[in-house]
DNA sequence: TCCTGTAATATGTCGGAGTAATTAAGGGAT
DNA sequence: ATCCCTTAATTACTCCGACATATTACAGGA
């Protein structure tokens, strides 16, 4: 490099890295934790669209954190289309359209507070679409390796019950399956955005009351239909499959 | 503050923001651009995922920019799901399972180049399934003023042709306003992502040939089935659009 | 084979210079 | 006298380099 800079210094920070609080919560990271309470801040409605953040320095200072620290958060922010930043202007949040919905850590952040029954209703809707058009495809594209983890995944389900973590890892890991039968990138990375943030829900489910009725039955259906390669039966099975979890979430929420 | 700074130096920088390469291509910051540059380079397989990336410090002294706008930049990667940084191990590309393939920017990226065939593929086959069950949704929830914006977006699509921008942009319109029709926001954005996209090869499909066949009638079948409320129907044309689309942006991209 | 020490690397922090854009004020024209 | 355009100043973001720290991989010894 060719600035000249004068050796002779013990300038710059003098209390270094460590000090910073505990605040180490949710995010790995300190950026990831201010990222994770604005985004939570903002997604449960805390901040109007339009409307501008603290500056840097005066939002640093009051949180006492480095700028630098802010301003990875908000580049965080930025990159999940919530905020825009523009000098002079400060930064604002972007209307609602902008927002990356389907992004799994925003998806987790609409589901932190007390989630919007109107999105999550959304997300049903959205789910009640593919999950059965996955199945469809699944059934004329799924080999004998896909059948196999499905299988296996059934078992496990029937061993433990869904109240178990066990048993609900078995769930994901049926759903994933088929998922993965379909071949279909998009619509994996989609299904898994979703999936995990409505898990979170699901945890509300089985803490709020017992389930209203045996689903492994149901999941054998689509099995049957997957392997007996019959897409119309195993995209209507899951319908089933579905039309269940959003009766049995909305109800949950409603009380 | 309370760290006793030496107030003797003249430490910090010296040449300041300004002097930076012209490098302001696609992004609209530095660190912007840098992030766009590692991103085209991942998602066009120019890492293997499990890849490391060159050191903070290496990386930053190869480009000439200050580490400042290199971690920035490793951060929005790292917020699209793309990268993962570790002490000592370096920044690593994660596996292709965990990218957010539906952030309009990694979207943007994967087109940016030669886009992946089997992607675009899966991409379109996404939009068969759910674009078709958006006009089965907007035919029973649409108001009037929906109607209205679609018909004034069919009428611009019948005075300027396709092959114009205008025209272009007014199917954009009559697609958006279906959209916006399901009163789903989950729907809305899902579309409105890959929409953008896509768009990209549409560009290359107006270049290569002239459109197969007129596409105003089957627009119009979709309108009829949306405005007289029915489902089945509004889901059928749909579909005979979307795999219209499909069909064509396939076999040119197939030469 | 397991444990421990060392080295390497990313993370967190800091303050400062520079730039861009919004806002306000002033002068000119109608 | 009112309105519009030009100009200047304020403000907040952008980028920079240096330093301190914590975590982890790796290697050497027990």
């Amino acid at each position: 490099m060719e600035q000249g800079k004068p050796p002779e210094n013990g300038a710059g920070a003098d209390n270094g890295g460590g000090a910073a609080k505990p605040a180490r919560g949710p995010g790995r990271r300190l950026h990831g934790a201010i990222a994770h309470k604005l985004g939570m801040a903002i997604l449960s409605g805390q901040y109007q669209p339009g409307d501008t953040l603290s500056g840097e320095v005066a939002f640093a200072e009051e949180l006492e954190v480095s700028r630098s620290a802010y301003r990875e958060a908000i580049q965080v922010l930025t990159a999940k289309g919530l905020v825009e930043s523009r000098p002079k202007a400060g930064t604002r949040v972007l209307p609602r359209n902008r927002w990356n919905l389907l992004d799994p850590e925003v998806l987790a952040w609409a589901f932190a507070g007390e989630p919007d029954i109107q999105f999550v209703r959304d997300l049903f809707e959205l789910r009640a679409i593919v999950e059965p058009a996955a199945a469809r495809l699944a059934a004329t594209r799924r080999d004998k390796e896909d059948l196999r983890i499905m299988k296996d995944a059934l078992t496990a389900m029937r061993r433990h019950t869904l109240a178990t973590e066990a048993g609900r890892a078995a769930d994901r890991d049926f759903h994933n399956a088929i998922l993965n039968a379909t071949r279909n990138d998009a619509l994996l990375v989609l299904t898994a955005s979703i999936g995990a943030a409505v898990n979170w829900t699901t945890q509300f489910k089985q803490r709020a009351r017992a389930l209203p009725r045996n689903p492994i039955p149901d999941h054998v259906r689509v099995y049957d239909a997957i392997a007996a390669g019959d897409p119309v039966a195993a995209a209507e099975a899951m319908g089933v499959l579905v039309d269940l979890a959003l009766e049995d979430t909305a109800s949950t929420m409603e009380r």
